[in-house]
DNA sequence: CCTAAAATGTTGTCATGTCAACACGGGTGA
DNA sequence: TCACCCGTGTTGACATGACAACATTTTAGG
């Protein structure tokens, strides 16, 4: 067949426009209250939730799915604006470490975080459709060919 | 509440990386057959559904819902590989035109297009949900609060 | 110990996006 | 007529992201 049925192209714009516009309408929230960008947020949250505030950047990366050049790029960036400091680790690597400034940009933003999802995800789910569209979603994203 | 529940961060990272991975994997197979990337695809094949292959920047712009600086730099970026013209417009405005290597380019992307949405996304969803699945997603892209 | 391969980061280049400032052309009202 | 506003684009600065080429350090093999 050439091209998509109506009905494809239907689920794909939806598809498409959700994506882009409940991810682009939680991160705004991040950024007008704290001034975090979604990249900074996911980098802090997961030094905190995974290592205590620190973390070797290797393993940082593999956490949250990024090259190492991405995640170097961006810590550069956030380095200069005082949320995370750099230091050779103990064995081979580097040690990536909250600093205070960045520890309270992520308190101030998990409470936004989670208003602004249940707010424009959770909220828009019936509930009785919540667990179903979860596992749809998870075999969505599987590695597969 | 402080923080998401399990079941709402389990969504919340199954949307995240579902998002990203459907989007990166169809626009992977159309760049790998035809070099075009999605925002490439995404200009041609407006100029040839929406105009007769010509549009004015601004309609252009409307009908992506980008903004115009945006379409401004893609143009330019395209016109340069030879994709697309510029020229001014009857009226106000500038008009943009595919010329015949990016004609050429958009057929040979629509059916890779159509094919690749049908494998990384519609053929995952069990058919029985999926007019359920498309109303929630519009849904969720709808314009709100 | 010494050399080669592997792991780990950094850097440069380019594509993509956002935002603000600027440029221009056509009305429109005094 | 003339000054001003508006619709349209363009441009420059910067953030984000992908990819490849390097540099360094670890670790393994001998």
């Amino acid at each position: 067949m050439k091209g998509l049925s109506d009905e494809e192209a239907r689920i794909w714009h939806a598809w498409k426009r959700a994506s882009d516009t409940v991810r682009a309408r939680v991160a705004e929230e991040i950024g007008a209250a704290t001034g975090l960008s979604d990249p900074d947020f996911g980098i802090l949250t997961r030094l905190e939730d995974l290592g205590d505030g620190t973390l070797r950047q290797s393993e940082l990366a593999a956490s949250m799915g990024w090259h190492r050049s991405r995640l170097s790029h961006q810590l550069t960036r956030m380095e200069e604006r005082g949320l995370v400091l750099r230091d050779a680790a103990a064995g081979p690597g580097v040690t990536v470490s909250l600093t205070p400034a960045g520890s309270a940009a992520v308190a101030a933003a998990r409470p936004v975080h989670a208003e602004a999802v249940r707010r424009h995800l959770v909220s828009r789910i019936p509930s009785a459709e919540l667990a179903r569209l979860t596992e749809v979603l998870e075999r969505l994203g599987d590695a597969s060919t």
